[in-house]
DNA sequence: GATGAATGAGGTTTCATTCAT
DNA sequence: CATGAATGAAACCTCATTCAT
């Protein structure tokens, strides 16, 4: 469906795109057909965007931008990292979960990109990583995370358990409520897997 | 008749295929590139293989077939799931680590490629997650993991993690040792980021 | 929007489609070939056909057009049966002997063409045989034709007559003038061999 | 199916060839297919055959010598002319019916080849054209053919007829009985289209 | 004589990007 | 600003033929 809305034309070719993607898949999603949906010419897209992979890049950063921000926002409210950490996971799987088409994009598609456009496209995720990093430190600090924590490794953990949830409700098209889950991926992350029968 | 023996030029062509990969990334890796670095003619690839994608998935499954028939001989002499966990963790971390090449192909390259691809390489995965899923089962049956786990989401932490280490690992083009973190990344894994301050 | 108009490239496409495939034969004419001899680049074949079937197909429709639209106008001028398939058989080996290339293409060359595309082909030319059977249907009526004649066989033998002559005179390279024998062949068809010495 | 007969491996793939063209088509006739059905190793073909081309170049020729051979051996029965015509198309139409997949094979299969094999495709065929010259020449000696005729325009005519006739009952996948309207396809050939109310 | 594994040339089509209007 | 027709590079796979055994 081709609207032509009073958004400018950047924000609806990257809307687009999104909606291209999600329903085409990466590599079935031409310039020509992200241009038509965005209801411009092709050549139009030029004039916004370097070329393809900038489609996708600030696509990315866009969304990604609101994303943190959203985040920050609530995990400033509070102080103690352990909630901050729970905060995190629930608002990370419900932002999924309230935009269907990007998420597919984001845990599935953009994945399918080349090696160039992951580094671009990691660079951007470092500004959430890094949230989650301060999540760790003041943890340590706190004295409610372990002293003695990598907060390299750390912070791999909590990402790819994250991310690798993320990506598995995706895969199974969205069906379960993983936002209800956010409380047991916390308790995951914050006990482990033991039963500290010590 | 197309075989799959273990005759030379079946390995050849898989072991070239990882090697032009791991050189040239996935989307440069034609099939007339593998046929030469294998030392065969274009035409002999399909003798061997159905289509490309066919090596590709052939690759992942051999490699895969070995990767989780060492872990599975060495996870059965010990009875502790804790201890199964740590088996696996240091010789899912040392294997990518004796690979080379074979580490940026799965790591990195072979995510590059379509869904169908994607989901067949999912398929193989299976049988990994398993032994993932059986160590769960025995560590909660043993008293050792909490019985309260969900075990889905228990083994997509346990995977997301060691996955998200290795991919950055790799990404950093293996400049560390990812082995030596190993009991680290089990110790992250069984108690969590918790200093247990209960 | 592809719009079969008479556009100069549509055109130019099918022109340098008819010489290419006359001169270098129909398995040597690759796309490339016609692109280069139409003067446009290979992928702007594709703005206006299909695909590679699709200009041979619209090749013969759009020339089979003509043919079939100057016969019918000549006919129509006359009302005798039998005048009119002299017309017919005239205008048949004339046209095919004022397009020296078309002659090749269409006796020859779309003959070696795979079922897919002379199913196409064949479904073009009922226009022409519908021609021939109305003539013969006028030529009972009007009684010169005998009423007992099989319109089917006599239709074959019509179009069979025609076109085995206008396919050896192209496999004598068109050397000798194939419109001056259209009135034997008339003779021929009307009269039959017999000498009437009944 | 594969029979290994006591035939001449010669035989045998003649035979194959008929059979594997007549079910696949022209283009889909590999001769590793053809060796397959024929029961022998793809390598042995060309110790009996120069080339792919030269199998059908033979299986025309023996095809066609037997179908002569029946022809003549009918047509030295009789002096009348018009009767050995008769007796040449009731056999021509009796020979193809009585051989389906040879019918299909040299009525559409065949004539998917490149302009080099029909050549010498014609250049056997030869030998039935010249038997039908001679029909032609005896019938205007006979004074049943008309003097004035054009012996190389009234071959044509013949021949172009009944291949047409032929061609087009194999194409209807032999539905009908041609062999009953060879009388009628005589009658065509000899008295034209003309009700003769001169 | 017979085998069949190996060879390697060759072509259609897609799609990101440009530029004259 | 906007258009969209035109560009042209690039690769997977088939199959007739060979030749070492």
């Amino acid at each position: 469906m081709i609207l032509k809305t009073n958004k400018p034309k950047y924000t609806q070719i990257i809307d687009a795109a999104v909606n291209v993607i999600a329903e085409n898949g990466y590599h079935a999603s031409q310039v020509s057909k992200i241009a038509k949906k965005a209801g411009v010419a092709d050549g139009t897209i030029y004039l916004y965007f370097k070329n393809k992979e900038d489609i996708l890049v600030s696509l990315f950063q866009e969304k990604m931008g609101i994303f943190i921000e959203k985040i920050e926002k609530e995990i400033n409210d509070v102080d103690d990292a352990e909630k901050k950490l729970g905060i995190l996971i629930k608002m990370h799987f419900n932002q999924l979960a309230e935009n269907h088409d990007l998420a597919i994009v984001t845990q599935l598609e953009l994945r399918q990109s080349n090696i160039a456009l992951r580094l671009k496209i990691n660079e951007i995720l470092k500004k959430y990583l890094k949230i989650i990093d301060e999540i760790i430190d003041a943890g340590i600090n706190q004295g409610v995370f372990r002293k003695e924590l990598n907060p390299r490794l750390a912070r791999q953990m909590i990402f790819g358990t994250i991310d690798e949830i993320a990506t598995n409700w995706v895969m199974k098209d969205q069906k379960y409520n993983v936002v209800k889950q956010a409380d047991e991926v916390h308790e995951l992350i914050i006990q482990g897997l033991s039963s500290n029968v010590d």
